[in-house]
RNA sequence: GUGGGUAUAGCGUAGUUGGUUAACGCGUCAGUUUGUGGCACUGAAGACCAUGGGUUCGAAUCCCAUUAUCCACCCCA
């Protein structure tokens, strides 16, 4: 088992025996998603790297010490460690803000940070996001919220908690910067290392901080809140009001402050006890001065971003219920050449009418082709050797009643299999 | 980047104070008389006991290092 070369730290394979649970997370996700008009778009999976300079910010633990760099040729690339920016990138270079407005867009894919893994979280994990672009209006919050709120339930999660902050515009944001540094003054010799260093470029990020010694000293803090803009606090009273009137259920968590530079005004968090320290299921908000800031017309945007391991851990957890896989719809057993033969084409033409269809290609005894065809669970089984070749007729075996039904190899073949398939596993999904 | 735990066949485990060919369950493959699966039984394949050193007459078992992995800090999805 030791094996030569492994799995490089913090990625996953996912085996055919799992991949369904992806599967029903990307079906549930493509379904939530159009409903509400967004459209999938597919990015490269690495980027120059001053888009992420650019966009995430230099200052970001992402940027400084996450991103998988390369250069390439004298140029350097680094491997996506978000979706936002390259979706951005892409709205901007395809043209799309020459479109009707507002541009709704999704995406499911891999990113890329150099962290140390540990539960819920690789170096190579999977999104679910989307972006709307093009409306300040807090009801576009609404809508992309209510969009999630959509999924998560759809998937059938339970106890997971919203949490809503607004950290304003950068016109807000200077003013309360100040407060803060002034607040922060008077307790500097005991803020840890890390939160003096945020002091000067970025005191919100103090707020986060989860060491008691700087969360006890900013538990008392001046709140953002109490610092927006008459712009900034009439959108997020008022999309409080929309959720309200959409019936879901919100906490003001006025110490959420996300660790990307782009983000303003709206932030939200989905959180779960269920799975861990990293119990951050979905984060988003809103990013009005982005595209702006890529070197385009001013335009305002919000988006989220899911971790698809982390839904698929809360979901397991949970005990949820993932849409089952697929199985083989008839296991066909030849006794012989003849039989052989007679089978490749009987096999062709099924699965030409969308049977999922196998027969025995190891050259086992028939018991073994049995075994087999129980092990991979098949619905109907068929045996065809010289008896069956002589009087055109051969009996399909409904695998999990053992019931046998004669049926005639001829032109209605195809035809009367398809009336004993439906008719066999539409009782099955009755006895269910 | 900083802590702590773990490392025995594909998976899950046993292996007691170091003592000859490392055990068990599941799984895989084959068979139990020749044309039919699930149960049961029999057998086979599969592990240089993570890697590299060291202590010892002798190490899966003790010591050191390395690597991997898990959990937590941090950060985020």
């Amino acid at each position: 088992m030791a094996l030569l070369i492994q799995r490089p730290n913090g990625t996953e394979d996912v085996i055919p025996k799992n991949i369904y649970k992806w599967h029903t997370i990307e079906k549930v996700a493509r379904e939530v998603a159009e409903k509400y008009g967004f459209k999938e778009i597919r990015i490269p999976t690495f980027e120059n790297t001053n888009l992420f300079l650019r966009s995430v910010g230099e200052t970001t633990d992402v940027v400084q010490k996450e991103m998988y760099t390369v250069i390439a040729k004298e140029s350097k690339f680094t491997l996506r460690p978000e979706g936002t920016a390259g979706a951005v990138r892409l709205v901007m270079q395809n043209g799309l803000l020459n479109e009707p407005m507002p541009q709704r867009l999704y995406y499911i894919l891999p990113c890329f940070r150099h962290e140390r893994p540990q539960a819920g979280r690789l170096r190579e994990f999977h999104q679910f996001g989307l972006e709307m672009i093009g409306s300040k209006s807090p009801i576009a919050d609404a809508e992309v919220i209510s969009l999630a709120k959509n999924f998560i339930d759809r998937l059938g999660l339970k106890n997971i908690a919203l949490y809503i902050n607004s950290i304003g515009c950068p016109t807000c944001r200077a003013k309360y910067h100040e407060a803060l540094k002034d607040f922060f003054e008077k307790d500097k010799e005991n803020l840890c290392e890390t939160c003096l260093s945020r002091l000067d470029k970025n005191p919100m990020r103090i707020l986060d901080c989860k060491s008691t010694v700087c969360s006890e000293i900013s538990s008392n803090a001046p709140l953002i809140i109490d610092y927006l803009c008459e712009d900034c606090s009439d959108h997020f009273e008022k999309l409080k009001g929309y959720l309200n009137a959409m019936n879901i259920e919100f906490t003001v968590n006025p110490k959420i402050v996300r660790g990307l530079d782009y983000y303003t005004k709206t932030v939200f968090e989905f959180i779960t006890t269920d799975i861990g320290a990293q119990g951050t299921i979905c984060g988003g908000g809103r990013y009005d001065g982005l595209i702006e800031q890529l070197g385009g017309a001013t335009t305002p945007a919000l988006g989220f971003a899911m971790g698809i391991e982390r839904l698929i851990l809360t979901m397991e957890s949970q005990g949820c219920e993932f849409i089952e896989p697929k199985k083989c719809d008839l296991y066909l057993a030849p006794m012989g050449e003849n039989a052989l033969h007679r089978i490749l084409t009987i096999a062709h033409g099924l699965r030409e009418e969308g049977y999922w269809v196998e027969y025995d290609v190891v050259g086992r005894s028939l018991k073994a082709q049995m075994k087999y065809a129980d092990k991979i669970n098949a619905f109907f089984t068929m045996v065809l050797g010289d008896n069956e070749l002589d009087s055109n007729k051969a009996m399909l075996k409904n695998m999990s009643t053992g019931e046998q039904t004669e049926i005639t190899l001829d032109e209605n073949f195809y035809y009367n299999f398809s009336n004993i398939a439906i008719a066999g596993m539409f009782r099955e999904s009755l006895e269910l």
